[in-house]
DNA sequence: AGCACGCCGACT
DNA sequence: GTCGGCGTGCTC
């Protein structure tokens, strides 16, 4: 055993692992996959073992002992071990910092793997004994002495090896009868166990059709694209699948977008089923984090349902993932180890071998392009549950419309009306806050931020100016900076403001608004669900988290403000944005016996994007946003990764980028280089921002290219001046 | 990323 | 005279 050296993955941003002696204190050679800690540097550091080796390039006076062995098994078992190692691989980023983001943060500080782990105690006859009978067993001596010490309660097996009691001698105690050991061992795994709580509701054919295909192939990998319209009755087919899957006594991974794990999601799955389900969300305690985990890791939880981060949970029965709302962006993770959670459950499902149900309304363009390639199967859904009728969608030309409180009359009318049946009304408007400019009449001033190129927004309760790119905010001037003028004027609507006018307009109705700034206090997001879910007529003001996860059985209206707005955006994505965020908003209206209607505030009601998704629907938009995609070479026809970076002066950022084209150029076959430019908003949070966007035709070879390039540029002149970062599969381009 | 080492300004 | 600013260099 010593003769073999470990290869440890470090929580460090570098792109390598560390090699390690094995002490003679390890009982047992680390599994691949388990927590050691060793010592890096001044300090300490708990890595991840991915290999064992008998010979090591490091040379030997360089080379430590590593100081202890966590985990008696993985952490990370095999499928998961490779799916970690493939994601830093193709995401570039380095792998210790890949298995950091993928461990409950509890077990990154180094808490036991298992709940009770192994414990020992004296027995009946051990507390008996007298101790010259050990006369002869030093170290059995000790031992014993420290367990008499302890008591009955026992003490871990990893106390007593810090205290230099080794495996050995308390082995030898066991044998004697005089110590045993007892609490949770690798044997706890299990198989989760199930019961149906209630009967499945009768599927129709579409739905009966993608269940069958879907329960057709497990035990194989094979990804499905579940396209379905609100109302179409998604979930059900998830259900049934799940169903046959927990039949197989394997576990099933749903991933839902962040805002979507609602206590209306998961009460249809305890609904339906009597077994352990576990849920891992962004408002756990660390601890209850790792209960939930742990849970899963075992075998006890059938179902595991979480966000993005829950992909990587190790499940040793996994039988079936299911991504739900897979166009979501809150599927990529914007900072850091940029992965995005749907692609690496696709990869996920080929190393367990089981089927990937990629579930939405409004399909990704990338997912409908494999579906279209035949390399996912496409499961459709058209039919709305019988009750349900399409909502009917109408274009509202806001050009030289006088408004009132962003509405038009057109839309104000439409409103009185609905209210007047007693029936519910959602109005969009994707902007926060009061009113998103404070502008002087007299000389044309702005207030802007002033770590930002961007302005500020103007916010009641209290009235401060805020920066919704960074957290600066100041009280709003009384006079002009610039002229001292005091005609200072809000321009301009952000949701509070909606919210006053409709309050104004519509005295009698119950008015509430729905953004970050009105659900940040705990629960109260649930209890104006729960009021309004009652049905009474009333509005609701919101942004786009309006649109997700919650049904509002009475709401027939749905009215976006400007339904344009998101066109304005240089981002190649902008159109998927706004036909995904009209398609999903639209399916909010009318779900039960009534029939909706969506009006959209338009100053471009001749767009052809618009014309197309009222026409054809999301399908239409997509097939002719695929074609342009496929022209220019975008994705999913084209490969992109993004390289930004960031600096204190803002040509700074450019020269180094342009130093990186240069570098790239000089080593050939590089893809195709769109840029240096700055970004869009150059200045944020006080750092001046630049991107190099790649994009190729041949996904290895912008790999390959990759692989070659990115351990040049830390040598580029510029590149301690600066920090710089490669997103790949970038979802914000622009 | 930490953390240490290392060489120049304002304070007990 | 020291405390401490953050530049740069290393981590098996």
């Amino acid at each position: 055993m010593s003769r073999h050296f470990l290869q440890v993955a470090l929580p460090v941003p570098l792109r390598k692992t560390f090699d390690y002696r094995i002490p003679a204190t390890f009982s047992e050679l680390p599994a691949l996959g388990a927590r050691v800690k060793v010592p890096f540097g001044p300090r300490d550091l708990i890595g991840i073992v991915t290999g064992i080796s008998d010979h090591t390039d490091t040379p030997e006076d360089k080379l430590k002992f590593a100081k202890a062995l966590l985990d008696p098994v993985a952490v990370f078992p095999e499928p998961v071990m490779e799916l970690l190692l493939r994601a830093a691989r193709y995401y570039h980023y380095p792998v210790g910092e890949v298995f950091d983001t993928a461990l409950p943060a509890l077990l990154r500080q180094g808490d036991d793997l298992f709940e009770n782990p192994i414990h020992w105690r004296l027995t009946h006859s051990g507390r008996a004994l007298d101790r010259h009978a050990l006369r002869n067993a030093p170290k059995q001596l000790i031992a014993w002495d420290g367990l008499l010490l302890h008591g009955e309660h026992g003490i871990s097996e990893d106390f007593l090896t810090h205290m230099g009691i080794g495996r050995d001698s308390l082995n030898a105690l066991a044998r004697k009868g005089l110590a045993e050991s007892f609490g949770e061992t690798r044997q706890s795994f299990t198989h989760p166990r199930f019961q149906l709580s209630e009967a499945p509701l009768v599927a129709n054919a579409e739905q009966t059709a993608a269940i069958e295909a879907i329960t057709g192939k497990l035990g194989h990998f094979q990804p499905f694209l579940l396209e379905g319209i609100t109302g179409s009755g998604k979930t059900e087919v998830y259900l049934q699948a799940v169903e046959a899957c927990l039949r197989r006594h394997q576990q099933v991974l749903i991933l839902v977008p962040e805002i979507g794990l609602t206590p209306q999601i998961v009460s249809r799955f305890r609904a339906r089923f009597a077994t352990d389900i576990a849920l891992l969300h962004s408002g756990l305690t660390e601890r209850e984090r790792l209960k939930a985990w742990r849970r899963a890791f075992l075998g006890h939880a059938g179902i595991v349902i979480g966000t993005r981060s829950s992909l990587f949970t190790p499940m040793p029965h996994l039988g079936l993932i299911i991504v739900d709302e897979e166009h979501d962006l809150s599927f990529k993770q914007q900072e850091g180890f940029r992965y995005h959670a749907r692609d690496l459950a696709v990869m996920r499902g080929q190393l367990q071998g089981c089927p990937v149900v990629l579930g939405s309304a409004t399909p990704s363009l990338e997912t409908l392009g494999n579906a279209r390639s035949g390399r996912y199967e496409h499961l459709v859904l058209q039919e709305r549950a019988a009750s349900a009728q399409a909502p009917d969608i109408k274009l509202i030309d806001l050009r030289g419309q006088k408004l009132r409180g962003g509405l038009t009359d057109a839309l104000h009318r439409a409103i009185a009306l609905r209210l007047n049946h007693d029936e519910q009304v959602l109005v969009f408007i994707n902007r926060r806050g009061f009113a998103p400019v404070l502008l002087c009449h007299d000389c044309g001033w702005q207030a802007v931020c002033p770590r930002c190129d961007a302005r500020t927004t103007l916010h009641r309760d209290p009235v401060r100016l805020h920066c919704h790119h960074c957290g600066y905010s100041e009280r709003p001037p009384k006079q002009c900076p610039s002229c001292q003028s005091e005609e200072l004027r809000a321009i301009g609507a952000g949701t509070v403001r909606v919210e006053e006018s409709l309050k104004e307009l519509f005295p009698k109705a119950d008015v509430h608004r729905i953004d970050r700034d009105s659900t940040r206090r705990k629960d109260s997001w649930q209890n104006l669900y729960d009021q309004v879910a009652k049905g009474n007529a009333a509005i609701l003001v919101g942004t786009q988290m309006l649109a997700k996860g919650h049904h509002f059985p009475n709401v027939t209206l749905v009215a976006l403000l400007e339904a344009d707005s998101g066109l304005l955006g240089a981002d190649f994505r902008a159109g998927e944005r706004v036909a995904q965020l009209i398609t999903q908003v639209a399916g909010r209206a009318g779900r039960a016996h009534k029939a909706g209607l969506v009006l959209l505030q338009t100053h471009q009601p001749d767009h052809a994007l618009l014309k197309q998704l009222l026409n054809g629907g999301y399908s239409a938009f997509a097939d002719v946003a695929l074609e342009e995609r496929r022209q220019i070479g975008l994705p999913p026809y084209g490969h992109l990764a993004l390289l930004r970076a960031e600096a204190n002066a803002p040509e700074l950022a450019l020269q180094f980028l342009q130093e990186a084209v240069t570098q790239g150029q000089a080593l050939g076959n590089e893809p195709e280089f769109w840029g240096p430019i700055p970004a869009p908003m150059e200045k944020k949070a006080g750092v001046y921002r630049a991107h190099l966007l790649l994009k190729s035709g041949n996904r290895p070879a912008l790999h390959h290219f990759l692989d070659g390039w990115l351990p040049l540029l830390p040598n580029l002149p510029t590149a301690k001046r600066i920090r710089w970062t490669l997103d790949v599969d970038p979802q914000e381009t622009a």
